[in-house]
DNA sequence: CTGTTAGCGCCTTCAA
DNA sequence: TTGAAGGCGCTAACAG
């Protein structure tokens, strides 16, 4: 099945001229003479010769490939990163290997490990489950980059959002169109953006005299199934509310089904706000209110910043900031209908 | 910043043995004096020792990995059966590498180039855009799968999904709740699988004594933004229709919200069937009926079949069927109140 | 400009 | 059981 591939003797051999110049004659590492260099593409086109990575990357020591590891390759949270990493690094000599860690220690430092092993030029994570110092250990051993975590020591190489501002905007934004009973699904108690967001949500409702009720406080996954049964254990209770916010989109597309499965309307009856502006929130129905991180941006600014420290200049990586997002699905508390409080 | 590597050497110094005794008591591939074992393994963790798979792979001629090369790789519809294969691979020696072809024949073929001169074990191809022949042509030269396509002189290694007979499926139940008015969203015109479930939805109606009404028949790209243009068009145009087939989840939602947008409830006044059944289809408002593809289930399929043959069983590959998932987006015309069709 | 010659780090005969 | 030595395929000095 597998035909031995050509190497570099035999096309030297075809070509009647040393490996030395037809190394030279494919990558322009030198002046070939022309006929030289004609007798070499012609023998590199009629042998079919592609180059064995391995070997090449053995020796000059470069891979031209930049490892990213995600906590999870598929999660729509990581998808517009990594499509900005894909598009950015589409027409360069590099080229990304995607891998996931899966949330889980051992399985993220297999990862690192082989992508390492694999000698790629830079590594880039998006998350991590390790410790600060664990990585700064990895950042020893190979160009290191980090989204979402600020690895203190590592600072000019980690890039990470502010989402307790996030928060903070998403709340007040309900806050200031009349809303005070407001609930929040959070992320699961060992995520620090679960937690800076519950915080940011606390801070808001205390800076505008609003004291957080820990019976509107609820805990989520991140996944659609946990929010709708959360909400739907929230309507059928007894403390009255007017708004939701989830920690993530995910999260608010669970609420928005069991709002509409007990015949409660978005925005009317009650406001909804999710986080993170996954590709695709922008068309549930009604369009959802969220907190945009600018994915695509973030994904495209890191390969950047790789790039152009791998080529030894080094670019300061840019601030993003998160924005709310306003679309259909928050809407001002109408006193004549406060709707699920008035029940 | 990146530390020299401990390489095979510094550890033989170390433990006083040569090379080839360090290598064989790290792969046991043969039979080491205990002392020595021992003084290796002190070695090796003193060293912190890491082999280079670069150069393992060079001379072993096998490199773990299999390389994986999706169209997108961020897409939903691809996002299942990359997690099935990451599982079934995840506690094997053998570690997935990903990449996206981007829908571009020219991506493609330089992801699959790199692919192979990176000395993947075996290549999966998610989706492709090349010809049949060149398919067959990479596979002279590493042990190739494809999903979605069904290669003459590859059909072993292929596994393709009947579109055709699930796109009659999904217009059969909406036929079968009394629709005759059906709109279909197919996808774009040079994607195969568009084509097969166009010519299902045609099938069906055929079958059933409709004849296909060509005005209610719109072109999307397999993304809400134009299904939700061309389901506003078709809502202020004057032809009545009941339901709406999108030609998959992606354009169900955004037919979804141009429904939302003019008043239309669903399924009271309009029936909505996807294709696909993405992560998340189930929680949409309502929860869309959909034709699902078991594509978590193809993904472990896929590597466990790929793992096999690596290691030189001939297992036959599964079949898959397509199934129709009934949700709430899909009723029975009432005639009192036949939707749009009675404006 | 070009050929020769060392390696890159590891595995694997081949002798001993 | 172990060490020496020869590659794997390629790049990069080093002489010409």
């Amino acid at each position: 099945m597998r035909k031995r591939s050509v190497t570099i003797n035999e096309v030297a051999r075809e070509a009647g001229v040393s490996i030395s110049t037809v190394s030279r004659a494919m990558n322009g590492t030198a002046f070939v003479a022309e006929d030289k260099r004609r007798a070499v593409e012609a023998a590199l086109e009629r042998l079919g010769f592609q180059p064995n990575h391995l070997a090449r990357t053995l020796t000059s020591g470069r891979s031209m490939s930049v490892g990213v590891l995600a906590e999870d390759i598929v999660s729509p949270y990581y998808a517009d990163v990594i499509r900005g990493i894909e598009h950015a690094l589409l027409d360069t000599a590099y080229q990304p290997v995607f891998n996931s860690g899966h949330w889980t220690r051992a399985y993220e430092r297999r990862a690192i490990d082989t992508l390492i092993s694999r000698r790629v030029d830079a590594l880039v994570l998006l998350g991590s489950t390790l410790s600060d110092a664990e990585l700064r250990e990895v950042a020893e051993q190979v160009p290191l980059f980090v989204f979402g975590r600020l690895v203190p020591g590592l600072e000019d190489h980690c890039l990470a959002l502010d989402q307790f501002r996030g928060a903070y905007g998403a709340t007040r934004h309900l806050i200031e169109r009349g809303h005070r009973d407001i609930v929040h699904i959070r992320g699961p108690e060992a995520q620090q953006d679960a937690e800076d967001r519950l915080r940011g949500y606390q801070a808001a409702l205390r800076d505008n005299g609003v004291t957080p009720d820990p019976r509107l406080l609820v805990t989520g996954d991140f996944l659609e199934q946990t929010a709708y049964q959360a909400t739907t254990r929230l309507i059928e209770g007894l403390v009255p509310f007017t708004a939701i916010f989830a920690g993530n989109d995910q999260m608010a597309v669970g609420a928005r089904l069991a709002l509409y499965r007990k015949g409660l309307r978005v925005p009317d009856d009650v406001s909804l706000v999710g986080f993170d502006d996954l590709p695709g929130t922008a068309f549930t129905s009604p369009p959802l209110t969220t907190v945009q991180q600018p994915t695509y941006a973030i994904g495209q600014a890191l390969a950047a910043h790789v790039l152009s420290r791998l080529e030894g200049v080094a670019s300061p990586l840019p601030q993003f900031e998160l924005r709310v997002i306003v679309r259909d699905s928050t809407a001002r508390v109408l006193r004549g209908f406060p709707g699920v409080a008035a029940r």
